[in-house]
DNA sequence: CCCGGACTATACAACGATGGAAACCGCCCC
DNA sequence: GGGGCGGTTTCCATCGTTGTATAGTCCGGG
């Protein structure tokens, strides 16, 4: 009884006689072994294992597409493991320039502070999906819903429920803030479209994409000379600390204000009032990511492609913050 | 210049000519080297990489705990890795028994479906931590808040508002229930501690912790003979999806009923109401199971010394939900 | 009765890194 | 001038698994 043998039985290989089999396996449970997969993976040069980097897990939208991406890694009997940036530009750097401490088979990424030319890839050649909103063509495969037509729809809507005064909260203008900007541009072609003016004290900047600057971003737009009707949050986030500060200072939610926000995160169905949004398909967004990488990892053809730009549907879902209970 | 030498380099081996590590490093930089993990891994037995073991990813609860384990670990250089259970009792076996796919060093573990016993090891030596309730003295290292101390802070917190007809939500009748059953038991003696009656009609039982779960279960309450003036929800999902329900049927929160809740996770403090709650030190529950971990992870005596029970602080964090605003 | 082929089990060499021992070097000191 | 010595580098074995090649076994057919 060799080691190979032993091996072979592990893996299922066919030409191994019934008798044998059973010995092995029988001593495999006796004492309990396990395969060592460092070096089963230092043989197939394979780990089982891709890596999933997000901002920060705090935010909601995040960790349901963390959820999302382990359940869909599961299917294909992998694991998932978390690389949590913070937003900082040089953790996001090192792990585009591949200076990972462990051994992946691929990374899903979904950037915050870098955007274009940076995410190239440098020597690195392990496969790497980036997820989120950013210009097209970049140097790898990318999944993301119509971030500008998605903005726009949810303008639209708050226009065509006979808003006039439509502010927007969540504009950055750093460079690399590639979502701020198109969900504002989508922002500013739905008011253009509706015949609305663009008053620029309707645009509200904010630091980072978190409830409390939403609610500080609210006050500020209320506090202003003409405070709005309607305010088009560029995240759920940000749309429920605005609500927060409207309803603390005695506006109703949508009679003064109508506010809609942007990914469908739990929080918004079951809060008060229930947040109106714009609902990406994270599932699909999840598996897409998912069998891009496994593309990549595969044999041939698809594996050396060009980087490929998948975009997934996403639906407006109109709840009572812009209409009412 | 050996391959040794090239090792001895990127380990920071004392004895390399200066001379020598200059010119291997500028190897290093120009063909691009990088360490090959799963060998390293072979060799020294470790991977860097913990697991952590969660039911779901989408309640913000584990979110918010994921991420700080992320953080804590990340200062000690391990990377994490996530598993999701799904609350399923075949998915927490198989970890338990240590059929993991994957090279770990340790795991971190908030079992949902299993307790006591059921959660000893067989075989697998790999080091485990286990958070969340549980009966004590287990057969690993556990790090948990007082959870019927922090049930009965809630309930007091209520009582002596003056409320008079708490109810409870998300009991659970199933025997691996222990963090519901704790809770209840808090709930129970902090009523009988003020003099109250415990009418079971007061006590909804739950599926699961969901919103969901909270919104029906207070509309069972409210359609019942005798409604509560005040809740009490074993977490702050519950709570949330509770305050919905009432709000939604005109009650006034917390005028016609109190609500109280379980966690801290963010989105309570930002809702409307502001939700009251239990919050643990969730920061120290983190830091504690990565610290469990190094120590049975470290040479010496520590490694192999019986299971350890580590209880965390909690704190009652009253907002407008119980107190007005 | 021998041989080919199918089936089964073993032997050996990798994968890439590292600990330890051995080899090499220049130099000081007796 | 040779032995010893510190500092530096190389050699070898090893971690556990698996692909390939090889050896062994058994059977049926020519």
């Amino acid at each position: 009884m060799s080691i190979k043998t032993v091996s072979n039985v592990v893996n299922g290989y066919v030409h191994v006689a019934p008798e044998t089999r059973a010995r092995v396996q029988q001593a495999i449970d006796a004492l309990g072994y396990k395969p060592n997969m460092a070096a089963r993976q230092l043989r197939s040069g394979r780990s089982g294992v891709i890596a999933l980097a997000v901002p920060e897990l705090q935010s909601p939208y995040f960790a349901e597409l963390a959820g999302r991406i382990v359940h869909a890694a599961e299917r294909r009997s992998w694991t998932v493991l978390i690389d949590q940036t913070d937003g900082h530009a040089e953790r996001e750097r090192n792990l585009v320039a591949g200076l990972r401490r462990h051994a992946i088979d691929g990374l899903i990424f979904s950037p915050l502070a870098l955007a274009g030319e940076e995410l190239a890839r440098g020597g690195d050649e392990t496969p790497m999906v980036l997820l989120g909103e950013r210009v097209w063509h970049g140097p790898a495969d990318h999944v993301a819903i119509d971030n500008t037509a998605a903005a726009a729809d949810a303008t639209r809507h708050l226009a065509e429920s006979g808003r006039r005064r439509i502010a927007a909260i969540g504009a950055q203008d750093f460079p690399s803030a590639v979502t701020a900007q198109q969900r504002l541009a989508g922002y500013r072609a739905a008011l253009e479209q509706a015949g609305l003016p663009a008053d620029p004290a309707l645009v509200a900047e904010v630091e980072s994409f978190h409830r409390a600057d939403g609610a500080a971003a609210m006050a500020r737009l209320l506090d202003g000379p003409r405070p709005p009707d309607a305010v088009f949050c560029f995240n759920d986030l940000l749309a429920l600390g605005a609500v927060r500060t409207l309803l603390e200072r005695g506006y109703s939610v949508p009679g003064d204000v109508a506010v809609i926000g942007f990914d469908d995160i739990e929080d918004g169905r079951f809060s008060t009032p229930t947040l109106s949004t714009i609902a990406p398909d994270l599932g699909r967004i999840a598996e897409l990511a998912v069998d891009l990488l496994a593309e990549r990892l595969g044999e041939g053809e698809a594996a050396t492609a060009a980087p490929r730009e998948l975009r997934v549907s996403h639906r407006l879902v109109a709840r009572e913050s812009t209409l009412g209970s």
